[in-house]
DNA sequence: TTGTAGGCGTTATCAT
DNA sequence: ATGATAACGCCTACAA
């Protein structure tokens, strides 16, 4: 009993109609008759009929999918992203198709192509930290797919962007320590071919410029993972290193909470002997004690305007529409660990 | 200058065979001379080959993709499945599409309608709180599409599942919490209309009747959201009622947390006079204090597991596969907040 | 081993 | 307002 799946094709038939009329029924075109439709609309309930979205979407060349690559859902920042993306594009009537490169360069080339090649309409993008190599990207521009850059960017390529104001952002978090009387101030970063990780890098530069004061490159420690084990390894190093930090500014949430614990069994004071301060606001920084200060990204908003900007793009009949940059201020949020 | 697509036609018609050829080559076909598969692929590589996975689908009837329904992706346990869904699908060439219900039934009517409009292979999906009729699962499971129920599931529906042990994880937490010489012990609990919150009463019960303990039912509530703030709200009552309990059974670490935090603020000992446990293992649950004694879902491995068995259930020739019910042992581990 | 030809289910372009 | 019919790009018997 291989229940036949009805299409168009047999309403139109029962119906004494060509499938033409059908589908222009079903899709509620304007030039048809009411009665018409009403009768279409009526025998497609009766017969139990499900347009077939891979059909329309060949015939008419558009999926109504978005392809969203991140490096993993796992991090708060991440999956409320997706989550506004999705808010943005549901609301519309897009699907989002969601990816995790895992951070592999490769995985990410993969995605890329076969979301390419699923025809999706956009493609929202946030590099992997392998990434340093941007000819799949291109491709897929070359072959007319918008895609968008956001959080995890680069300017090898020419695309709409969505970032954080990372610069100024880390700028204010390193002012802040000063403020606080620090002047060994170390930070923790990802690894500098992250644009972000450099822009921040920046950021405590300036902040150190504007306030007169000089730093010590051995207090910049390069990490390649961003888990707990690794920033507790990373304190460590720096705690018994030849210039100890008063002060500790993590490029993530999750590197600063593995910091904190670290210093904390190690019955470092926090924050009289050392404060920390982390990037991201993740639920758990409220949490940690003493809680963790932290500069809110809102996530779920840069989401809402990537999917935004990259609708608009593909919405839009000119084929040359200039890229758009949008960037987004983080909000300093002061607890207990400074 | 829009750049024309190559399509196997076009390949064909450039190495003066048919399109069947191509088609069979591309695809690694067996009965295929060596010459003229190598010939075709280096062509494909000339021409820019990219295959066109709609039209493929269209044609196979084989979407290579999973859909997968879940309330949130913001909850670790929620994105944890995922990741596991994705590492198994991945590597058997399959693609996942993620949606969120966001606990709507209305939203979760819609998404799996889509889905089985966009012909995925196969639905993994997490009921949403709110949803107690099953109308639309059935509904695609009769137009042929396998569908797999997990960690939200229900009896009405006869398909593969994939759950927690909630009954025994449950039992052994309030059994912990017995041993502790608890003896009012309350349940914050989500709606009861979740299969999973009925589970775990029914533990929370077992667990007493075994110790031969009664237990009041002003101590079982039951939230609607699963927050920090309905935690918070839900302690001030159980404390200010007429039983005031010593000790606190969450259904998840979000409510246990926000409970902890609102006993600190009470300035109520913990876990003197009150233990409280979650549900899942988060990885907050460790970095709050007390830390949070919980119980630990291997949610990865459920969400491998998940999707192991419905592509087996996808690849197998029969369609008379009997549903699978695998439940998968939650491991408690006892923190400081007991 | 390769070719022919008829789908797959829709949409879109011309006509009428 | 409706109908024919050719795409859309690929797959797959069936033939040769």
């Amino acid at each position: 009993m291989s229940k036949k799946v009805t299409t168009i094709k047999d309403i139109a038939e029962r119906l004494n109609v060509s499938i033409a009329t059908v589908s222009r029924a079903l899709r509620g075109s304007t030039d048809i008759k009411r009665e018409t439709k009403l009768a279409v609309m009526e025998m497609a309930k009766e017969m139990d009929y499900h347009p077939n979205l891979l059909a329309s979407s060949l015939s008419s060349k558009k999926s109504k999918i978005l392809g969203v690559v991140v490096p993993t859902i796992n991090r708060q920042f991440w999956s409320n992203s997706i989550s506004g993306i999705e808010n943005i594009a549901y609301g519309l009537g897009y699907k989002v198709m969601i990816f995790q490169s895992a951070e592999s360069f490769q995985k990410e080339v993969e995605i890329v192509e076969t979301l390419a090649n699923s025809r999706v309409d956009g493609i929202l993008l946030a590099l992997s930290k392998e990434t340093n190599s941007y000819g799949h990207i291109q491709n897929i521009m070359d072959r007319g797919i918008p895609v968008l850059l956001f959080e995890r960017v680069c300017s090898e390529i020419n695309s709409s962007k969505v970032t954080t104001d990372d610069l100024n952002g880390s700028k204010e978090v390193v002012q802040h320590l000063i403020t606080r009387g620090k002047r060994k101030i170390a930070y923790l970063s990802g690894p500098m071919s992250l644009g972000v990780c450099e822009a921040r890098l920046t950021g405590y530069k300036e902040a150190h410029e504007e306030n007169r004061l000089s730093f010590d490159p051995d207090l910049i420690l390069e990490l390649d993972d961003f888990t707990y084990e690794a920033a507790e390894k990373a304190l460590k190093k720096l705690w018994e290193g030849r210039t100890r930090p008063d002060a500790l500014f993590c490029f993530a949430d999750i590197l600063a909470i593995g910091a904190l614990e670290a210093g904390k069994k190690l019955g470092i004071k926090i924050p009289e002997e050392l404060a920390i301060a982390g990037f991201g606001n993740d639920d758990i920084s409220r949490f940690v004690s003493p809680s963790l200060t932290t500069m809110s990204q809102p996530s779920f908003e840069m989401g809402q305007l990537a999917a935004d900007l990259i609708l608009k793009e593909i919405n839009s009949e000119e084929d040359l529409t200039e890229p758009h940059y949008k960037t987004i201020k983080p909000e300093l949020i002061i607890r207990e660990s400074t």
